[in-house]
DNA sequence: TTGCATGCAAAGTTTTTGCATGCAG
DNA sequence: CTGCATGCAAAAACTTTGCATGCAA
């Protein structure tokens, strides 16, 4: 997605926000899908994965995701942080000790048994910054692929 | 899986292990298939899959994502707290405000510009700590699949 | 008009699974 | 021995993309 790309407000856009505005329960692109099919029956899924693609590229919705789309794996099993760099995406351990204490912000605030937490800070790496602006995502995106 | 099995100590499972815990850099499934396909020259992406899974549900590794496989999407835009269940999955909001200085925990301690964090509870929901130890994962599994 | 967006379908990626055989306990 | 684990390959699940056409600005 380039940086200063200009976007249109379609018909279909705009439902896709409506629609995902309207629940709480964190769809994915397939449950979007659905929800909007009710008001646009013609809709293809691809066109929501576009523009879920954009709005979230645009601040406009939330992906939640850590560390990219694929699933990763941490061999280091104690509780730690990471740090994704919005760039690159790389993550890395934070060289911080948990807090224990997070878990006390719930405590009678709701129902559930809180058991941990998971803590990721988003930021621009040391290389990222050093790149500065003229590089973007989608640079590190191929660097990733070619390995 | 069940959680009452019983687990074998095998050659790939521990070959698995070793390598993940050598390296920092929160591998996905492929990766860690790479690096001990140097080892294991004849070891399947399938078998690397299922001791992935296994590892972690034995909490001997861990697996990095926000509210299960699939990429997840919240229409509101806000920065907020999320919790996840972590017997159906389910994820919810919390109502607790952002702490905003939960960064300037790592000032000083790294070199990335931070930009924001996310913070992620895991516990018990409610309903399914009154469904009780009877019921495991995959029964919600199913019934999620179900609608 | 202009060129971003869409629908459709095909392709690409990532993950899961069935089955016969292997091996840890 | 017993039955969990493996390799292999096929299938499933999820996401991205090419292309001709549509439509917002």
């Amino acid at each position: 997605m380039a940086l200063s790309q200009k976007y249109r407000m379609t018909h279909q856009r705009r439902v896709i926000l409506e629609e995902l505005k309207k629940v709480s329960s964190h769809p994915t692109a397939d449950g979007v899908y659905e929800m909007v099919r009710l008001r646009l029956p013609r809709i293809s899924l691809g066109t929501v994965y576009r523009n879920l693609e954009i709005l979230s590229g645009c601040g406009m919705i939330h992906k939640l995701e850590m560390g990219g789309t694929q699933r990763r794996f941490d061999g280091n099993a104690k509780n730690h942080y990471h740090v994704r760099c919005i760039r690159c995406d790389r993550l890395k351990d934070v060289p911080v000790e948990p807090i224990t204490a997070i878990g006390d912000a719930l405590s009678g605030n709701i129902d559930y048994e809180i058991i941990g937490h998971r803590l990721e800070f988003i930021g621009i790496c040391p290389q990222c910054k050093k790149e500065g602006q003229n590089f973007n995502k989608n640079v590190h995106e191929m660097d990733r692929k070619e390995k």
